[in-house]
DNA sequence: CGAAAGACCTGAGTGC
DNA sequence: TGCACTCAGGTCTTTC
């Protein structure tokens, strides 16, 4: 699933093949991936055809491209979203749901001079739309965007306003984090995945950071102290950064780079998707709980909240598979 | 108002 | 072989 790396390795394949371009055609294959879009400024492609794409933006698991128009496309890859970069008159990708075909029309241009960007998403959480633009609140840059330079690196597309920066933004405030957490009234992982607390964490890198943090994923965030917030960052910078380093995770091909190829980083988890196997730091079998519709996995011995296990009744837990 | 639950999706996997 | 059912989870909407 595309949490932080995954869609920043994305982002750092897209921004090379399409920075300078222009949009010279869209085809829309199932307007379901056209969700997002709020076509009151003008439809999809209205606003898209034409337009030189500036750069390539990231904030937690948004992706923008900048526009010269002020407004930007923005993509969320959802649960199976893909971009692929392809030539023109290349066969179809399996569930192609928009795709984009843009011209270099520069001189100087090292790329090819057309290409067609394809968005595929097998589910269709996904979506991509046009946004309109606006500052960001404290002034700084609205995203990660590599070597971009412009009057848009400081702004932030409107539907992703509500979506707060992701622990590897050099803008992210820890202190505002973790006031935060104080201010909730809920457990920890449902605060990690509360985007508008701290983005680009999913469902994955909760359960590896929060081992890695020997935490608990019901501990209540008011009761985290100094320390146990500290451990936690440093655990969701530490994972976030490997995975990146790594490509990203994937277990089938329902992750892939613009490339279609896949990340490493599944290699390296520690508990998800690894229940019912031995905990490496202490040997203990590792559990799976179903917790928001979704799987948390953790080590029922050295995951504790206030340093007594939670593992209260054995019965909660399902029989290792 | 914040927290929690439900809706949205499709393909792989499972049981009969 | 085929059919019904379950599961995976990010985000937006609805409900409490």
């Amino acid at each position: 699933m595309p949490e932080l790396p995954e869609v920043e390795v994305v982002r750092a394949g897209v921004e090379p093949a399409v920075t300078g371009a222009v949009v010279a055609g869209i085809e829309i294959f199932d307007e379901r991936s056209l969700r997002r879009h709020d076509a009151t400024a003008g439809s999809f492609g209205d606003l898209l055809v034409g337009r030189r794409i500036l750069g390539a933006v990231r904030r937690g698991k948004f992706l923008w491209l900048p526009l010269d128009s002020g407004r930007a496309l923005v993509i969320h890859l959802g649960m199976s979203g893909q971009v692929l970069l392809r030539s023109p008159g290349q066969t179809d990708d399996r569930h192609l749901r928009i795709r984009l075909a843009v011209e270099h029309t520069e001189s100087d241009s090292p790329g090819p001079r057309e290409l067609w960007l394809n968005f595929v998403d097998q589910r269709v959480f996904g979506s991509m739309s046009v946004d309109s633009m606006h500052p960001t609140s404290d002034g700084f840059a609205a995203g990660y965007s590599g070597r971009g330079e412009g009057e848009w690196t400081g702004l932030l597309p409107s539907q992703v306003s509500h979506i707060a920066r992701d622990p590897l933004d050099p803008a992210f405030s820890d202190d505002l984090f973790r006031a935060g957490l104080r201010r909730k009234k809920t457990g920890i992982k449902r605060a990690l995945l509360d985007q508008t607390l701290i983005s680009g964490i999913g469902n994955i890198y909760a359960d590896e950071a929060l081992f890695a943090a020997r935490l608990h994923y019901e501990q209540p965030t008011a009761s985290l102290d100094g320390a146990q917030g500290d451990a936690l960052l440093l655990a969701l910078r530490s994972i976030l950064h490997r995975a990146l380093v790594e490509g990203g995770t994937s277990f089938d091909a329902q992750y892939v780079n613009v490339n279609g190829q896949s990340g490493y980083f599944a290699h390296s988890l520690e508990v998800y998707g690894r229940q019912g196997k031995p905990c490496s730091r202490c040997g203990a079998i590792l559990v799976r709980q179903t917790f928001m519709n979704r799987g948390s996995h953790f080590c029922p011995a050295c995951q504790v909240v206030d340093g007594a296990p939670v593992c209260d009744s054995a019965t909660r837990f399902q029989a290792p598979s």
